[in-house]
DNA sequence: TCCGAGATTGGCT
DNA sequence: GCCAATCTCGGAT
C-alpha cells in the first residue's frame, strides 16, 4: 500500500523516524527495485545550521518550498548524489535523507549498477551489504539520479514511491548525532540520525 | 580482517 | 575553497 500525502506533510523529525522499514520502489521499465529503509536523517529549519536550507532557499534547493513527498537530490564531492523526501506543508521546509537500505528486490540490478560489470550468480554477503549501506550507494544502487527524478512526487509517480512497510518497535530504533556536519555549529549535535538496531546495513557505528 | 590517511571530483552552501 | 561520501591502499592486528 503506497504512503499518501498525509504521511509526509507532517513534522520532520517524526516523519524521519517512522521512515524507518518502509520500502523504496522504483521501476525503471522492465528493472524493478525494492528495498527496506533502515537509517535516516532529519533536516528541520532555520535553527539547524547543517541544513541546506536554514538561510533559505536557492535553485539548488527549490523543491523543499514544496509540500511533502517530493524527492530532492543533490550533488555532493562532485561524484556522488543524495537522496532525500521533503517533509512539512507547503512553506515549511523540512527533509529527509536517506541513508541506508536493505535490499529486497532487483539485487541483480543494483549489483550491475554499484559495480559496473554483469551480475553473475550468487552475490557474497560483503558485495551485498556494499550495495546500499550508504547515502551515495543507494543512489546508485536503486539508478536514481537529480537530472531523471529531481521533484518528483511520491504520492503520484508511477515510477519511484514507498509502500507501507515492516512495523519497526520504538525498542528497535537507535537515535545519534548526524553523519559529517561538523561545520553546523548548532547543529552539529542534534540527535536526528534514526537506524535500526543491529541491522547489517546501518552505514557507520 | 580492520582501520586510517589520502585521493577523487565539480557545482555551489 | 567547501562538501549530508566513497574507494583504495598500506600497515597493523
Amino acid at each position: 500500500m503506497r504512503l499518501g500525502r498525509d504521511f509526509y506533510t507532517r513534522n520532520t523529525i517524526l516523519v524521519a523516524r517512522e521512515l524507518l522499514g518502509k520500502y523504496l520502489i522504483h521501476k525503471d521499465g522492465l528493472k524493478s527495485y525494492k528495498g527496506k529503509i533502515i537509517e535516516t536523517e532529519a533536516y528541520i529549519n532555520a535553527n539547524d545550521d547543517g541544513a541546506h536550507f536554514h538561510k533559505g532557499l536557492t535553485p539548488r534547493t527549490r523543491i523543499i518550498d514544496q509540500e511533502g513527498g517530493h524527492v530532492y537530490i543533490y550533488n555532493i564531492y562532485g561524484m556522488y548524489q543524495m537522496f532525500n523526501i521533503v517533509t512539512e506543508p507547503k512553506g515549511v521546509h523540512g527533509a529527509v535523507l536517506i541513508r541506508a537500505l536493505e535490499p529486497l528486490e532487483g539485487m541483480e540490478y543494483m549489483y550491475e549498477n554499484r559495480y559496473k560489470k554483469p551480475c553473475e550468480g550468487k552475490i557474497n554477503k560483503r558485495e551485498l551489504i556494499n550495495l546500499t549501506n550508504g547515502p551515495a550507494k543507494l543512489v546508485m544502487a536503486f539508478g536514481l539520479s537529480k537530472e531523471k527524478h529531481y521533484g518528483l512526487d511520491l504520492v503520484s509517480s508511477k515510477e519511484l514511491w514507498l509502500e507501507e512497510g515492516e512495523e519497526v518497535l520504538k525498542g528497535n530504533i537507535a537515535r545519534s548525532k548526524r553523519i559529517n556536519i561538523d561545520y553546523a555549529e548548532r547543529g552539529k549535535d542534534y540527535l536526528l540520525r534514526f537506524y535500526i538496531k543491529d541491522n547489517p546495513f546501518v552505514s557507520k557505528k
